[in-house]
Order: C-alpha cells, then sequence, then structure tokens
DNA sequence: CAACAATCATTGTCTAGGCAATTAAATTAG
DNA sequence: CTAATTTAATTGCCTAGACAATGATTGTTG
C-alpha cells in the first residue's frame, strides 16, 4: 500500500534501512530465507534425479545439451551459457563422460574446441530434467496464485536490477538476459 | 494478519503448473533469479571484507562468536547454528585459527569439546560483519517499500513452508526457527 | 559397574566453483 | 606474411560443503 512506516525518521529517500546493525533475525533476513528456498529446490531436485546417478549440478548441462541437439555445442559455449567456470565445466564434463552419458569429439575445422554430443544414455537423463524442474519448482508454489508469482519474479528482477546498479562497474542495467538458445 | 489465501479461482486445490517441461526462460524462472540475487549478495558482501582477508563463509562463524562472547561456542554448536556439515565447520575454523582470528582451547570440564574465542583482531573484524550485511542487504532492496519488503518475506516463508511439506518427511512445519542465540 | 549408546572433534574422500597459468589454434593488425 | 592478440580447453591450486569413518570421552541402562 502506501509507504507510512519503514525507514523511521528523514531517511533520505533512496536506500531505506529494513536492517539495521543492530539487531538480526534469520527468519527476517532476504538471504537467509533464500538461501534455505534454493536448498530445498536443489535438494529435492537432487533426490529425484539421484537414480541417474547425477547431480544438481550435472544434468543442467545435459538438458541444454539436448536443446542445442545439433548446435554442436562445446565446454566454453555451456560454461558461458550456465554462468559457471569453464574450468569447472571441463570438470563436470569429465564426470559426465566418465559415466557414458556425454562424448568429446575434437573439431576438425576448429581444432581447438571440442564439440559435446550426448550418448543415448545421456539423452534419455537429459529427458527427464525439464519435467523434474517443473515439478519441483510449481511444489514449492503451489499454494501461490498467479499474481504472487509474477509479483515473486518482478522483486526477484528489481533485486538484481538493485546489486547491478550498486556493484563498481558498468550502470547500464539493461539488457541481462544470458542470450540464451545455443 | 489475516489469511487472505490466494490460490485465485478454482484451481483445482494444490498444484498450479507455472512451469512446464516445454517452455523454459531463465528470467521467469525462481530458482535461477534466486541464484543470480543470492550471488549478487554474496560477491558484495565478500568484496567489502575481503581487506580483511575473510570470505563470506568465514564471517559467519566470526558474527555468531561475538554475539555469544561469553556463551563459550564450539564447533558442534556453530555448525548447528549455521546448518552446516561439523568437519565444513572444523576447516572453517582451521582457517581462521591459521589467520589469527579465533583460538581453540581444549575444555577441562568435558574433554570432548573445544572452545572457541575471537582474538582481539577476530573481534575487530567481527565487529565490521553486522553494519556489512545490513548495507548489502538495504542496497538490494533499495526501491522496495515496506510493504514489497515484508511481502518478499512472507512468498520466501511460504516457499519454504511449500518445500518442507513436499519433503517425504515430517508434515509438521511449525517450528522452522533454528532456535538461534548462544 | 559394565556394556551400550550418544556426543564432540577431527580426518579422509568426493563433488564443486573461482582464479591463474599453460598450451594450442585461430584471428587480426601491422 | 609475420607478430600480436584472442579464444578454447585443460590443469593446478585454493576454498568450500556433504558424507562416512574414527577416536576420545561422556551419559545411560540393565
Amino acid at each position: 500500500m502506501t509507504d507510512i512506516p519503514a525507514p523511521a525518521f528523514h531517511a533520505p529517500e533512496a536506500m531505506p534501512s529494513f536492517y539495521a546493525p543492530g539487531q538480526y533475525s534469520p527468519q527476517q533476513s532476504v538471504g537467509y530465507l533464500m538461501r534455505k528456498v534454493l536448498g530445498s529446490i536443489l535438494s529435492q531436485a537432487d533426490a529425484r534425479l539421484a537414480m541417474h546417478d547425477v547431480t544438481y549440478v550435472q544434468y543442467l548441462p545435459l538438458y541444454k545439451l539436448l536443446n542445442c541437439e545439433g548446435a554442436t555445442a562445446t565446454v566454453a559455449t555451456l560454461a558461458r551459457e550456465l554462468e559457471v567456470d569453464a574450468g569447472a565445466m571441463t570438470r563436470a564434463i569429465d564426470r559426465l563422460e566418465a559415466k557414458g552419458l556425454v562424448q568429446r569429439e575434437r573439431s576438425t575445422a576448429d581444432r581447438r574446441v571440442v564439440h559435446l554430443t550426448l550418448t543415448p544414455e545421456g539423452r534419455a537423463v537429459a529427458a527427464q530434467v525439464p519435467g523434474v524442474l517443473a515439478e519441483v519448482l510449481n511444489g514449492h508454489l503451489r499454494d501461490f496464485s498467479h499474481a504472487e508469482w509474477q509479483q515473486m519474479l518482478q522483486l526477484l528482477q528489481r533485486m538484481l536490477a538493485n546489486g547491478d546498479a550498486l556493484r563498481p562497474g558498468a550502470e547500464p542495467v539493461a539488457a541481462h538476459a544470458p542470450a540464451a538458445h545455443c
């Protein structure tokens, strides 16, 4: 509604003080709560994919590979799209290759790159990922109205934009899309 | 307040489908957005405490120790309060001890336990933690109204409760407090 | 009191991410 | 065309958490 309460006294516009050094309650901390919620989502997704011996970190590359079947994905593109370190991705692929879910194949056109392809088993596992993710997310939102869901997304996006603006670097909050696709 | 529960129309009660296996956009995923926001919070808190050569993982124990100054905190109690593995806490304390921020001291009363105390340097670093955390959180909420902040907390708490209810284990969502204090 | 159970701290082993350095290959600039 | 730059993939080193096993100590129960 209106902004009656909040920042106590003459807080100068931008930058309210929801949190102060003095009192702190985990239940009231967006950081603590988000950490818990994320942990819950990950552990449940993990549990449902454990039968395939893959963890939440390993099935994301699988999922991406499935979506980009013919697009000749590489370690670098996967790392960029999933926003993780290239070294970490190399090692993740190591584990997936050891399990026989993906294959490496050196490119002949550009001999620096290594194309990644799913094995039949990898494709079978990857096919289950989107459903599991959707289920787990929907489960965590089961008493949400459509409007509440949308507001949650909006609030999160604003927090993200605020975080970017706070960072010394670039003010241009504009395009924040990971470009996605393949 | 009252419980204006929400679930919109005659949605077949529990479990809407906000997410479906088919289409998926990171920008629309609460999981993706929360991961990004949390990452932003952690990296900013990290940056502001980097001068003391401590990371976000290391200053949480320091903060707890400061709050429980006389309470003779131990590895086990810290691990429980911060909800991490005891082994992880042992190693975290190893690093803090190596930096001269905390001290171990075997208890004489119960020779199994090791009491932890802050050194003067450790106390100085710990004293800065609450302010930095508050600043970073407030920064991410800078254009939020008090009502929006409260709603964010409420939505997160509901997601957490939904996650707990979904888990096979205990339905009693009741007391979810980490007990806190010392 | 003696066997059993529980607790505390620690240590391996595993997965995991960030950063830096390295090597190889391709692209661009002079 | 050669030199400098850029990009790809990998590897080593660090922090970090989860799980399991261990040893030491304390508490409980028959």
